[in-house]
RNA sequence: GUGGUCAUAGCUCAGUUGGCAGAGCAUCGGAUUGUGGUUCCGAGUGUCGUGGGUUCGAGCCCCACUCUCCACCCCA
């Protein structure tokens, strides 16, 4: 072998096996959409570079892949660029078909996304989100039925996870009743490494930031609050710290409905208010979500929020929306390692054919159009090789039955069948066969 | 973008102070010309990540680049 062939950094080839698992995901994710009326949507890998610069901040935009021209216009300044996400694509898409669409606009898209991350552990540089809004509503059941997937979704897969859920308006009443409405955005990136770094190192990065020693300690109450109380306590208590904003009251009643909605419909799915959950992206104007796995060390593998004005940034302002976004990714590293892939997923086929000559080879091909026919997932061996080599495939591809064609069973317009975990085997007709087959 | 780390057969990895490139698993062939998963026998494979340097001699030492993984930044 001369030089190996390699793929770019961060991205990764996915085998048999991975595809199995991974449609696996996509396929319950998809069935639980389906269920509450979302549709699938795609939208191109690239977006003229206009769509995405500026809309996720500055890091964002270095993390952005542009495409280069080619040609005449190669020295030129990118023009395009591969999408940093789903979410923005979709607010474009929203704007020019506008006049196509009906709202509330339900859909789902799962497509690869690309950013110039340095790559590490669950960090690709190529890698998938499975999104799911809705659009063109200001109802709070949009969070209502978000969640309920969640539920279910993390139900089927059989992961118990915890829902983490705050309120942007929450922290900017915060920010406001400190008296530091301007640092809104510092003091979220601050918080939300709470978990992570401490109450100590957060408490540095705000007076790093910008904030005072009084601010700081006027936002104690909120880092200290412990993860052990109701959620409706920690409202009530909030409604107090938050009684002088307006936009924070707001949120707590927002909060307070959805709250309500849940237990209407018995919500089983664990949440918890998480005053200290802030996200990154600066679009979210409202409820805000993630979504831990509680036996596996990861971090979030779903998120997402409402987002009042996504469309303004192209030219239609006042469509409010809310959405989320399972990282399939992140999932498939959880069912890993948690051992939760059910043990079927692979060989698809269920007999393959095995010959001892030319002959016989064209009688199996005869037997297995009649087979497919009846729906049955079949495998003819290529050649008449021997029949170690051709057992020894049906073997590794776990395939459980094996149909034998020999002169025998030509003479008697039979299939000698072997089932391969028992090693029973029978001559049959293709009547019993099928029949076999399909039980 | 910053700091660190790794790379040897298809895979997982040994390789001593610089002196002929190794093992297990997998693969292929045979034992067995109509029977796999178990057993036995045999076989093959390498630009030692890439390019340069030091040396009589480099998998090993030096420099650069690429890739892997990790901690930041940020994020799914």
């Amino acid at each position: 072998m001369a030089q190996k062939p390699s793929i770019p950094k961060g991205t990764r080839d996915f085998g048999q096996v991975e595809m199995a698992r991974r449609n696996y995901i996509f396929d319950t994710i998809k069935g639980v959409f389906s269920l509450y009326g979302f549709q699938q949507i795609e939208t191109p890998a690239m977006e003229n570079i206009g769509t995405l610069m500026g809309k996720y901040g500055e890091e964002g935009d270095k993390l952005l892949f542009r495409i280069q021209n080619s040609g005449e216009k190669a020295a030129l300044a990118p023009e395009k660029g591969l999408r940093y996400d789903l979410t923005v694509p979709f607010a474009r898409y929203v704007v020019q078909h506008r006049e196509e669409l009906s709202f509330p606009f339900k859909r789902f898209q799962i497509q690869p996304v690309w950013r110039a991350d340095r790559p590490q552990k669950g960090r690709y540089r190529e890698f998938y989100q499975c999104d799911v809004d809705v659009i063109g509503s200001d109802s709070l059941l949009g969070e209502l039925e978000l969640i309920q997937i969640v539920e279910e979704v993390y139900k089927r897969l059989g992961i118990n996870v915890c829902l983490h859920i705050n309120n942007r308006k929450i922290l900017a009443g915060i920010a406001e009743v400190i008296g530091a409405p301007d640092k809104i955005v510092d003091i979220t990136v601050a918080i939300d490494k709470l978990d992570k770094i401490g109450v100590e190192a957060v408490n540095a990065e705000l007076l790093e930031r910008g904030l005072s020693e009084e601010q700081v300690e006027a936002l104690q109450p909120i880092l200290k609050q412990e993860s052990g109380i109701r959620n409706q306590d920690k409202l009530a208590s909030l409604k107090e710290f938050l009684a002088s904003s307006e936009t924070g009251l707001k949120g707590i009643a927002e909060m307070e409905e959805i709250f309500e909605e849940l237990s209407i419909v018995n919500c089983q799915l664990s949440i918890e208010l998480d005053l200290c959950l802030a996200r990154g992206l600066n679009y979210y104007t409202g409820a805000i979500f993630e979504v831990k796995a509680l036996d596996a060390q990861i971090g979030s593998i779903t998120g997402g929020g409402r987002y009042d004005n996504l469309t303004g940034i192209f030219g239609l302002p006042g469509v409010s929306g809310v959405g989320i976004s399972f990282g399939a990714d992140r999932i498939y590293d959880v069912l890993t390692e948690l051992d939760l892939f059910p043990k079927a997923l692979q060989s698809t086929t269920q007999v393959l054919f095995a010959t001892f000559g030319k002959e016989e080879l064209r009688y199996a091909l005869t037997w297995a159009k009649e087979l497919r026919a009846q729906g049955v997932a079949v495998e003819v061996y290529p050649e008449p090789a021997k029949m170690k080599k051709q057992m020894g495939y049906a073997d590794s591809k776990q395939i459980p039955f094996v149909a034998i064609v020999g002169g025998d069973e030509l003479a008697q317009g039979k299939v000698m069948l072997k089932n391969m975990s028992t090693g029973e085997q029978q001559l049959m007709e293709f009547g019993e066969l099928v029949k076999a087959l399909k039980s």
